[in-house]
DNA sequence: TGTACATCAGTGAACGCGCGTTCACTGATGTAC
DNA sequence: TGTACATCAGTGAACGCGCGTTCACTGATGTAC
């Protein structure tokens, strides 16, 4: 059967990504192997390293994928608007329940913090790519998107290890709350 | 040499559960092995059993110890220097840099979700009493604390993942800033 | 355009390794008389 | 208080297992003439 084309190689190496950063953010990344993300892409083990140098490699290129497809789906013509829907999104008993398809710092923040520089310097660029968008206003010297950013982080990181859902929409709720106090215009 | 007195035991179970809470916040949970516990603690791997039924049971007790020791080191006489004192220790880079005696939310979270019931259940009781002590006011209907929390989380768990100690210390700044936004009193 | 051949995507078995857990054993502790 | 004995905290080797990675192999793809 093989050898494949470049093309369905390709196709290949995008399975692998996409069910990377699924598992990755479903199940953790140490509990995720190799193997269980080579099965989900359709493939063997063995083919693994004719596409990526190690597993964290891979990691790397998962988390990209992950803090992308969140900035992709965020909709709206204005900044304001795109930045509302990210929030409204993100801030959903949805994102708590479904971590396969939502915030990779929410899924995987405590165990990134332990890997290489390559996935390191992932995390820090979509920081920043993240953080900016968040900003409220034009003003970069108001740094207040990362702060955004931590606190919706933080509010799902939270209310996935609450033990009801009432308690986790609790604390999606008071999220929503602090969300909107700190958009709110500056006091002095 | 064996065997030692109950008093003993009760030393060796405490120091079991002391390097465990640090290791395990320092080095991550699943990449800390039992055997790695039980050398910090001064005791071969065998006799983890005679103090724990699994290493889950552990990581349980480590947790409870972790949020636990954070909630005493907050100084103060009223309620409200404490609550600005575990936020002033909170918000620092020693605790960006110092995972190991920090925050078992911010060093583990996203691991701790995965886990079982006996874990996850020590999680959401910390959850509870650190937001019922860094609630604002005494109305306990305007449940600000677990909004504070999530903040506090999400700001050293960036900070953690950023590629310089300029950029970490940045984002640690940022938190204290918008910490400072949402103890303002409400606008109406 | 046709042919000969090097390349290499994917397979499936194998590698060493470290993990959580178990177990036979030791000998001081705690207890029953 | 003294003695005989059961208990059990801690030891160190061993268990099966799954992990990340390697490797010989296959045969379609891509290339050079």
């Amino acid at each position: 059967m093989p050898r494949m084309s470049e093309a369905e190689k390709q196709k290949s190496h995008e399975r692998i990504i996409d069910a990377a950063a699924r598992l990755f953010r479903k199940n953790g990344i140490s509990a995720t192997s190799v193997s269980d993300v080579m099965q989900a892409a359709g493939l063997t083990q063995g083919g693994f390293y004719r596409h990526f140098a190690s597993k964290e490699d891979l990691v790397a290129a998962a988390f990209e994928r992950s803090a992308d497809e969140l900035l992709y789906k965020a909709e709206g013509g204005t900044a304001g608007e795109k930045r509302a829907d990210y929030i409204a999104k993100y801030l959903s008993t949805g994102h708590v329940a479904d971590p396969g398809q939502g915030c990779p710092f929410a899924a995987n923040g405590s165990e990134v913090t332990r890997l290489g520089d390559c996935v390191r310097s992932e995390a820090s660029d979509a920081i920043k790519r993240i953080s900016a968008m968040l900003n409220s206003t034009e003003d970069k010297t108001a740094d207040d998107g990362v702060a955004t950013l931590a606190l919706l982080v933080g509010t799902i990181t939270l209310a996935r290890l609450a033990q009801s859902d009432a308690e986790a929409t609790q604390i999606v709720e008071a999220g929503k709350v602090a969300i909107n106090r700190l958009n709110e215009a500056p006091l002095g």
